[in-house]
DNA sequence: CTATATTTTTAGACTAGGCTAAAAATAATA
DNA sequence: TATTATTTTTAGCCTAGTCTAAAAATATAG
């Protein structure tokens, strides 16, 4: 369907887009892509032609529908790799994104459906990112930092922030993972520790850590 | 490493000489990647460069040591692959090649090492081919039908010739997959049925059910 | 052992995707 | 507003991998 660089400048361009409102410009996908202007300026005008971007000579860019589908899309099997990758694979939440990189150009349809079949069709990949449903929409919802959730809210565990091998140890051995629900019972103001509840265990957590896991409230 | 079209010639290649022994053929390789003879060349040459294959003009080609374990490093990603495909992801035995096409090229021996582990280092992949391990060594086992198997011997299935979704939910129903042990119990000259016992169960096969049953005689 | 057929290689061209250097358009500043 | 700086585009070149057409080597047949 589509090549892999042409996947790559919709994915780049679609996460800008996202990141700074409105159009893209030519060096802000270079920058992003470590690669030179004059190379983008070629794919966006190839892009262009084939209707997956709107271009006016040193206008910037803007996906059309189509566009957004195809990079949404991509996204989407990116991230439930990542998933797969950690959650069956059992690699840490910091080694999978250079292969996720790889996989996510594999072209099959019933694979992904499969796959996420398989996965249990998560809503977030282990970073906390939200999983793009089959149809590119990209549920837009907030993480937060589990520090930023009040006194008995509730989170459901999304992804991580830090994750060197000790921290992720540590969740572990706090059975913190991604879908844990998290209860939040109590706050100290003064160094912002926590106790919080997880299945049946109460504890305590520093802010260090708070500071360090994303959640979703619910 | 190396790249997707290289990798896909040291694959043929590889094949192409264990089919017919000795050297291979400009022609051959040609044909059996649905490419042209002066493209072949062009390539083989580079190989050569690279010291993945001996090749001396108009005589053909033959892998060095380095050229054959980059050829099994590929073939061993493909077929594990396609046992994840069809054990985890229920997939038909023969909706997967397609897919094992674009797997086997993902760089990452650390995503093989561990995707092995998960999938319990099979030894034959769902189409009863071995499975060469790390080093690129490939067991050289002879599978055989079912129907050549003797009374009273025992076969492990380690795949099939016909896939059809019929005969795929007759194995099914009867308990028939890969690694299942199957002794045969009698055998009838007349029309070459069976009464094989799968598990703890005795039952009846038809010829042409033997015929499509691959074994792995132990 | 020539003549013909087949196989293989070479030469030259093409596309995708990238680069550098220079030109053109836009933005920023005096 | 004129000038300078920045951004973007164009022009031309490069590599990987493919192709066609023609030349060269090898194999086969009379």
């Amino acid at each position: 369907m589509f090549t892999l660089a042409e996947e790559n400048y919709l994915k780049a361009i679609f996460h800008l887009e996202h990141e700074f409102q409105g159009e893209v410009s030519t060096n802000a996908i270079a920058e992003s892509m470590e690669t030179k202007p004059s190379s983008v300026t070629d794919m966006i005008q190839k892009l262009a032609e084939k209707k997956l971007l709107t271009y006016k000579r040193y206008k910037g860019v803007q996906l059309t529908a189509e566009g957004k589908k195809v990079a949404a899309n991509v996204i989407r099997k990116h991230r439930l790799w990542e998933v797969f990758l950690v959650e069956k694979l059992k690699f840490h939440w910091d080694q999978v994104h250079e292969i996720a990189e790889q996989l996510e150009h594999i072209q099959s349809e019933e694979l992904i459906t499969r796959l996420d079949k398989f996965l249990g069709s998560p809503d977030f990949d282990p970073h906390g990112d939200p999983i793009p449903d089959k149809h590119g929409v990209l549920k837009r919802t907030e993480k937060k930092l589990l520090s930023e959730i009040d006194k008995n809210q509730k989170g459901v565990c999304v992804g991580v922030k830090e994750s060197s091998p000790e921290f992720l140890q540590y969740l572990d051995k706090k059975k913190i993972s991604i879908g844990t629900k998290i209860r939040v019972l109590g706050k100290e103001f003064f160094d912002g520790s926590m106790i919080i509840q997880v299945f049946d265990d109460q504890f305590f957590i520093s802010k260090t850590v708070a500071e360090n896991i994303y959640v979703q409230t619910i």
